[in-house]
DNA sequence: GTCTATACCATGATAGAC
DNA sequence: GTCTATCATGGTATAGAC
């Protein structure tokens, strides 16, 4: 069956959101992605923010659905941790043109002061928690949180700067060197891992 | 002598795009920062967006200067780019509340499409610039440029997450890793640098 | 559920007095 | 150089017909 007019008022806005932020947007941006007159939004919404409500739990679910994903897909913790720092490659031509989707908004939502901003954080969150468990699963229970947390970081740095230099070589070789990170710390956690050891350095 | 009412009005909108950003920042909001009326402005710029290249102008120069500062503090380039790193520490406060005024910036303008855009990257590329001079001067004329790309990225990594995790502990830890990892590259370059070499792991 | 019409306000920008 | 109107635009939001 077809969208309801609500969710795919919040998939619109969702889209234009990550495009142009949250603040940038308007009803009008968001009618003339669908066809909808500006004055039902408030049937289905009473405000702007509660449609950004709605889209940051759309976010949330697409991300909890991804990770599930990845989790089955990836044989090793560390196959699984690759999913992960692959999605810059994946969406590489979105984030040199929007950055990253999660990282952005939680950067606009900041500077707004906006009430959703804890909301907003939670997807970035949901992120960490999921690597965390990975670095558990890899042997790394004693600084897995601090593993997932770095990570996170570099991934974002890397699509900060994919966006200002838009380098896509730079992309890649930072995708390669974060793979060997990761393989690094399984390495050292115990040869109980499948043994992909290399040395960290180029 | 104190500031022209020009350079009043860009010092003010500098802070304000900072903490508010760009687009959220009115006139009026910089007219309640300092005692001048909204219709004033119009005489020393024509437009919002002038406001923002003279802002950018301002960052430009204020970054140069303080690069300069740092060329001139540091002994060797591990100590000056381990200036770069500190910022993270020195303004942690500010950057955990609204982010890098650099990065924050750019990915605002990106969205925004807007035509300043470029403008604001370079205030990355003077970064950029520096940093690769440094990692030449440590002996890696080889991959100097990647370096400086690579750690400009992480520092604004560390960033995003501090602004979203608020956490003073885990910016510690990465200048620390980070600073580590300067003095690894270095190490490698060869021993005709001070000895400073550790191991890369933890 | 969807539409049109409209209220209301803040914005960037202009004109002209002082 | 600075001010006080004032304008046109576009935003969120509401009311009410269909």
């Amino acid at each position: 069956m077809p969208d309801s007019t609500r969710e795919q008022i919040v998939k619109v806005a969702d889209d234009l959101f990550y495009r142009q932020g949250f603040d940038a947007t308007s009803f009008s941006d968001i009618a003339a992605g669908m066809q909808i007159s500006r004055g039902n939004f408030y049937y289905h919404f009473k405000t702007k923010d509660q449609i950004l409500d709605a889209v940051i739990d759309l976010r949330l679910a697409n991300t909890r659905d991804m990770l599930e994903r990845w989790q089955a897909d990836g044989a090793t913790p560390v196959d699984r941790i690759g999913c992960f720092i692959s999605i810059l490659i994946a969406n590489q031509a979105k984030i040199m043109a929007y950055g990253c989707p999660v990282g952005t908004l939680c950067a606009e939502l900041a500077k707004l002061d906006h009430a959703a901003g804890p909301d907003a954080r939670r997807i970035f969150s949901v992120f960490r928690d999921w690597l965390r468990d990975q670095f558990v699963a890899l042997g790394r229970a004693g600084d897995a949180d601090d593993l997932a947390l770095t990570l996170l970081g570099r991934s974002q740095g890397v699509a900060a700067m994919a966006t200002a230099f838009q380098d896509a070589d730079f992309v890649r070789r930072e995708v390669k060197d974060m793979q060997r990170w990761v393989a690094a710390r399984a390495a050292e956690a115990g040869p109980d891992q499948p043994p992909i050891a290399e040395n960290e350095k180029e």
